[in-house]
DNA sequence: CCTAACAAGAGAACGTTGTTCTTTTAAGTG
DNA sequence: CACTTAAAAGAACAACGTTCTCTTGTTAGG
C-alpha cells in the first residue's frame, strides 16, 4: 500500500491515478497468485482503500478483471507484431504466438477466466467496451500476422483466436490447481498427462494452420 | 423434490440411492440454468435435504459436479463409439465428435468450468479418481476412433483431447452469459463475432485433424 | 481568508455463498 | 422394548461482494 501525495481524488486526473493504482494491485494480486484467489478486499487493502471505493470506480470485481483483460489484449497483440518482422513463414509465426502467450501468463489466466466468469456480473457498457476492444484486437492482429504466415486475412483472424483460445484452455491445464498438483505428486502416470504449456500449444496451433485451406493447398 | 420411501438412509443401499438422488437433482439444476448459476444450497432444496446432509455426501460442492463431469466422460465416450461403425473417414468422426458434444450441453458446461472451478476445492482422492478416469476415457475414445479416421492412436487421443477442449471454449462462446446477450442485441457488429458451435468446432476439429502428421502425407 | 457545497473515502450493515457445529430423532440391534 | 448409531436438520460461522450511511478532505465562491 503506496501512500499516494493526495488524501482524495477531485480533480480528474487523481481519479484517473487512483484508477490505475487499483488496477495495479489488482495486476500484481493476479499474477502472483492467480486470478481466481484475488478478492475484492484483497485488492482493497493491497491499494489502501476501503472496499466500498473499489466498486465505486470499477462496478464490480469482475469489471477490474475486464479492464485488465481488455489491456493484455491490446498488450499482446503489440507483442506479437513486434516479434513479426523475422517471422516469414508460418511455422515462425505460430511460434511467435506461442511465446508471446507463454511471456504473459496474467495475460493467458485472464484468457482461462473470461467467458466463464468475466463476463458475467458486469454493467453492459463494461463488457460491450470489452468486446469491442477484443474483436477490434483479434482481427488487426489476424490481418497482421497472415501475410507473414501466407494465411488470407480472415484465416490470420481465426489462427490468433485459436492462439487465444487455446491458450485459454491451456494455461490452467499446464499449471494444474493445488490439489492436483497432490495428485500428480502421487501418481506420476496422470502427471505425465499434464500437457506442457509452450510445446502443446506450438503443436496445436501448427496443426491448425496446417490444416487452413491456403496452407492445405500448398 | 422427491419424497424417498425411507427418511434415514442407513443402509448401504439406501445410502447410494440418496447419493443419485443428490446427483440427479445438480444435474437437472445445471443443465436447466448452468453449472455455475446452482448453488449448493438449491441442489439441497431440490433433493429435500438441508445443504450439510449434500456436503456428507460430496466433500464440498465442486466434487457434486466432477462426479457428474466424470459420468458425462463416460457417456460421451460411449456415445461417440456408439457412431463409430458408420464413419469410415476422417470427416465423418470429425462430425461424430462434434455431435455428440452439442447433444451434451450439459458435458460442454462442465467441460468448460473443470480446470478453472470443477478442480479446486476439492478432495486429493475425488480429483484423482476423476483425473483417472478422464485419461482413461480419453485414451480409450482415442485408439476406439483412430482406425476410422487413419490416424495412429496417439493421434486419435490428441483429437478426442482437441474435441473436449475446444468444447470447453467454445460452448460458453457460443452461449453467452445474459449480460453479453444484452451487449449482442445493441451491436450487431459484435453478435456476428460470437462463434455458432456445431460449425465452429467442426471446422477447428477439421483443420486440426488434416494438420496431424498422417493426414498431412496422404 | 472564510465558508459552504460537494463528493471521496471509511466503515457498518446486508444478503448470499459454502462449510462446520450441535442437536434431534429415525432406524437398525440385542 | 429399550438402546445405540449415525442420518438429518438447522443454527452458527466465516468470507464474499455489494449497499448504505456518515464523516471529512477538497475545492470554489464570496
Amino acid at each position: 500500500m503506496t501512500r499516494s501525495a493526495f488524501l482524495r481524488a477531485r480533480r480528474p486526473e487523481h481519479k484517473e491515478q487512483r484508477r490505475q493504482a487499483i488496477l495495479d494491485a489488482a495486476r500484481e494480486l493476479a499474477a502472483a497468485s492467480g486470478v481466481r484467489t484475488v478478492s475484492l478486499g484483497a485488492v482493497a487493502e493491497a491499494v489502501g482503500l476501503a472496499k466500498s471505493n473499489i466498486v465505486r470506480y470499477f462496478g464490480t470485481r469482475e469489471e477490474i478483471y475486464l479492464q485488465l483483460a481488455a489491456e493484455e489484449w491490446l498488450a499482446w497483440s503489440a507483442a506479437v507484431a513486434e516479434r513479426l518482422p523475422e517471422a516469414t513463414d508460418p511455422e515462425a509465426v505460430v511460434t511467435a504466438l506461442a511465446e508471446t502467450l507463454a511471456a504473459r501468463p496474467l495475460f493467458c489466466d485472464l484468457l482461462g477466466n473470461t467467458s466463464t466468469s468475466l463476463e458475467h456480473n458486469v454493467s453492459v457498457p463494461a463488457a460491450h467496451a470489452f468486446k469491442r476492444t477484443v474483436v477490434g484486437t483479434v482481427a488487426e492482429l489476424g490481418a497482421r500476422i497472415a501475410p507473414a504466415a501466407g494465411l488470407t486475412p480472415a484465416e490470420g483472424l481465426e489462427l490468433a483466436a485459436a492462439a487465444a483460445g487455446l491458450a485459454g484452455v491451456l494455461y490452467p491445464a499446464a499449471n494444474p490447481s493445488p490439489v492436483l498438483v497432490q495428485v500428480y505428486a502421487q501418481d506420476a502416470e496422470l502427471a505425465a498427462s499434464c500437457p506442457p504449456f509452450v510445446p502443446t500449444l506450438v503443436r496445436g496451433l501448427r496443426a491448425m494452420a496446417a490444416g487452413l485451406p491456403t496452407l492445405r493447398e500448398s
